[in-house]
DNA sequence: TTCTTTCCCTAGCGGTCGCTACAGAAAGAC
DNA sequence: GTCTTTCTGTAGCGACCGCTAGGGAAAGAA
């Protein structure tokens, strides 16, 4: 890769690319793609629409990049937990309970931006919410490529259910995302996670602690982040003025 | 005033406002209330936009007559599980049972509209989400007192912690709704909230099988011995064969 | 300085949004 | 029939949508 930044000729831009990137991913992930306009992200990112366009192309380019500066800066958790834990139940277990801190994390808007950005669309933003949706397939294969594993390699019982571990999972960590648009604090969802988390089979009898773990096999990367960026966000996101929408938990 | 319509005066209505309604439902359940138009309806509803407003009102107005229908007609599963269903865990098994089935049911848009038709909306619509957020407390209230009465009566273990169990079915339930909309089938679903009732508390040891009822003030509905118990959710539902309606998953 | 390149701002394009004024059409009451 | 009442279709309101032309401003290169 021999792409070092060349010096750019003209008048330079006067404002952070990084920072103006940032706060659009704020306005999409409180409001959705289709429901956050130019103006509502212009106002945000504090500069004037030609120059979002001609630094971040059209609506839908811009949306894209916010998912993936998105997936790499918050959703990296998913797999990390998924490379370090020994095991499928300590893998899951460790994403249900970071995602409890991760949606309800104060200063960012609640809930998961993959799974809550593109719920209500019409047609022509159809492609937008397909996109979204495939990220979640995506997520979804891994867990289950984790539980085959485990079920191969004797760490749970081979009558396993794994689609349906996999779909379980998958219900809660979106169920979760929602609740925590409704209000839902961060103990509440650690709550729902560590009940999920009785769902879950024991090993079976007999088994040895000490086992291969899955590497590699090309499958898919759990969180979407492929180049593994290990930089997490942690609480401070430097306080963007509203932070989340609905705060206030209803009664 | 006995009720009686009193005939109307002038030209009637030429459509048939039952019917425009629930297209209207249709269209609000399968886009949402923001990223639904007027034209969107006026064209699925098969009026002009001037019939629409003299017959229902403005869009909000409309879409909240939709609501009220939308759970009235596609909502009454759950209440009539928790009248029906002896203990709390039977009402919330039959309830995920059959939310499998009433979020993949053919010929209808998936999942659930309160659920998933202001998830994403500007501040413009902030009211009409709040209102479709304090229908979901309302139905975690009941979950909750309903569970609370459970522990109350011995039917569950002393220690069992209400709030989480109650905000886990809520998650469950929102994720069902979710995965729906990706394409989840009903055989999915239904392996969702079996798997999700293995976390389900058992009846505390040397439990009386025979307890009073919440809601069920004399009016003994029918066949109510507290027979039934823990094998609710152990056992396969019913495969109804439908064939067709198929939606394509994500992948 | 002068030229070139690029950015920023004003203004506005065509289109759609929710919504409605207006006039004709269709019914009951007389 | 004529009058009154109400519905229906056309046509369009002001506001906002995503997006962009065009001119001046600000930088490096000559």
């Amino acid at each position: 890769m021999m792409g070092m930044t060349a010096k750019p000729r003209g008048r330079p831009r006067s404002f952070d690319r990084e920072a103006a990137l940032q706060r659009a991913t704020e306005v999409f992930w409180q409001h959705g793609y289709e429901t956050t306009s130019i103006a509502d992200l212009t106002r945000a990112m504090g500069i004037g629409a030609p120059s979002l366009y001609a630094a971040f192309g059209d609506k839908r380019t811009l949306f894209e990049e916010v998912v993936a500066s998105y997936v790499g800066r918050y959703g990296s958790f998913v797999g990390r937990a998924m490379a370090e834990e020994p095991t499928a139940r300590d893998a899951i277990a460790r994403t249900l309970r970071e995602a409890a801190a991760e949606y309800t994390a104060p200063g960012r808007p609640r809930g998961c931006l993959v799974i809550s950005a593109a719920v209500n669309y019409p047609e022509s933003s159809a492609e937008v919410a397909d996109g979204l949706c495939r990220r979640r397939a995506a997520n979804l294969r891994a867990f289950e490529s984790r539980i085959r594993f485990d079920i191969a390699a004797g760490l749970l019982p081979p009558g396993t259910d794994a689609a349906a571990l996999t779909a379980f999972t998958g219900a809660v960590m979106q169920g979760m995302s929602q609740l925590s648009r409704d209000g839902a604090s961060r103990e509440d969802l650690e709550a729902v996670a560590e009940t999920a988390m009785r769902a879950w089979p024991g090993p079976p009898a007999g088994h040895s602690p000490a086992g291969p773990r899955p590497g590699d096999d090309g499958a898919g990367t759990a969180g979407g982040t492929a180049d593994g960026r290990a930089e997490k966000a942690d609480g401070k996101a430097e306080k963007t003025g509203e932070g989340g929408g609905k705060r206030e938990k209803k009664t």
